[in-house]
DNA sequence: TGTACATCAGTGAACGCGCGTTCACTGATGTAC
DNA sequence: TGTACATCAGTGAACGCGCGTTCACTGATGTAC
């Protein structure tokens, strides 16, 4: 082949970043993933990978940024969608779970990532969910939803519920992306776990704990 | 060397299992260990692994019994010594960051095995979770703290806190086993997220879901 | 606008090494008679 | 109790292969004058 160099600034380095998310998308652990294995999958020579990254490590954490990205979207998503207070916990799961289906092997990354070998990409997820914490309790307050808790009750709240959501990441991901039925089954779940957590967060001053 | 042969029978097998573990308690990832990586630790010729495990992946999978059998040691602990309710999730918490300190490598395990490579550990993994789940159920149940709840409402509580407790093991996991002060945080924290799931169930049917 | 040069992303060949796996062999233990 | 044999967990040598990494080279693009 090599019939053109230096296409378009970056290509070479998003495809071997896709090539790594789609090998980790086919069920392979991104630990267990090598240099040749990416670069093969990417259609690109070995050489190529140390052009963009240092080692493995180096890849995982850029793309650890892009899941940040990912997890932005979807964000904002969310924000633009849920105008009644009401049905906010049914339409964010909703979202939750479409943007999974759409960017599975993301997903799957940060999954592993959380137990993952490198402590850094293993900092860097934890730091996009504290992050997704943080925001979501800005819109909660914003909503109004929240006016009996102080700011650290809040925050304890949306820690748990980011929990929450991201341990059933684990359970959607374990079960194949068309068996609607079970999906619905892991929204529903989902759902009633949050409603539980807000029935909590309401009662919580009058405990007096 | 080769002294002597055929000591007892499944020394070398569990010395095999157990140099897995140390070496995923030093960090690694389950997923990137190899065959003369673990023989070596070992300190076992790399043909010895055939004599007991068919590939890496059986080896996990035996590591999954092994498991359920630490789990269960801690549930009966948390029965023997969580005799007033008021003091059961602060008792069961203790008891359980105790459990994770003294079998690292195992919880260490367990965690990266949620989002493993291996679809037989990790439903193994998850089969164990909702084996201790639905033990909790019958212990709430027979404790009669859970009396307003039906029984589908009660599994779902129990799920929930399994969940919890489970993503917490990441927390911990992810702090030195000697940083006394992280380790209090995080049981702080642990607890209070139980107690706000426990106020959510209390108050459950009232809001009429 | 044209020319000279630095930079940079790609290439292919080559290296030494550790990997998973096989094989035939050894000797201790358990079992049948 | 003694003997013959099957079984089984250990050993060390050997295999071919894919790995990570290095190197010198190529040619396109960007920049200075």
């Amino acid at each position: 082949m090599a019939e053109r160099q230096r296409r378009k600034p970056g290509e070479t380095r998003d495809k071997l970043m896709n090539a790594a998310l789609t090998l980790v998308g086919k069920g392979r652990h991104f630990a267990s993933l090598g240099i040749r294995e990416v670069t093969r999958q990417a259609g690109v020579v070995p050489t190529s990978f140390y052009r963009h990254f240092r080692n493995m490590d180096d890849l995982g954490l850029q793309l650890v940024d892009e899941l940040g990205l990912v997890l932005r979207r979807m964000m904002r998503e969310a924000r633009e969608n849920v105008l009644q207070a009401d049905k906010l916990m049914d339409e964010s799961v909703g979202i939750f779970i479409s943007h999974v289906q759409a960017n599975r092997s993301f997903f799957f990354f940060m999954a592993q990532g959380l137990a993952g070998e490198s402590r850094a990409v293993q900092e860097g997820i934890r730091s996009e969910l504290r992050f997704f914490a943080s925001e979501l309790a800005n819109d909660l307050r914003r909503l109004r939803l929240a006016d009996h808790l102080s700011d650290a009750e809040l925050e304890m709240t949306c820690d748990l519920i980011v929990r929450t959501v991201a341990f059933s990441l684990t359970d959607l991901l374990g079960v194949s992306p068309d068996d609607d039925y079970q999906i619905d089954q892991i929204r529903k779940r989902t759902t009633r776990f949050l409603q539980l957590i807000f029935v909590g967060a309401a009662h919580w001053k009058s405990e007096g704990t």
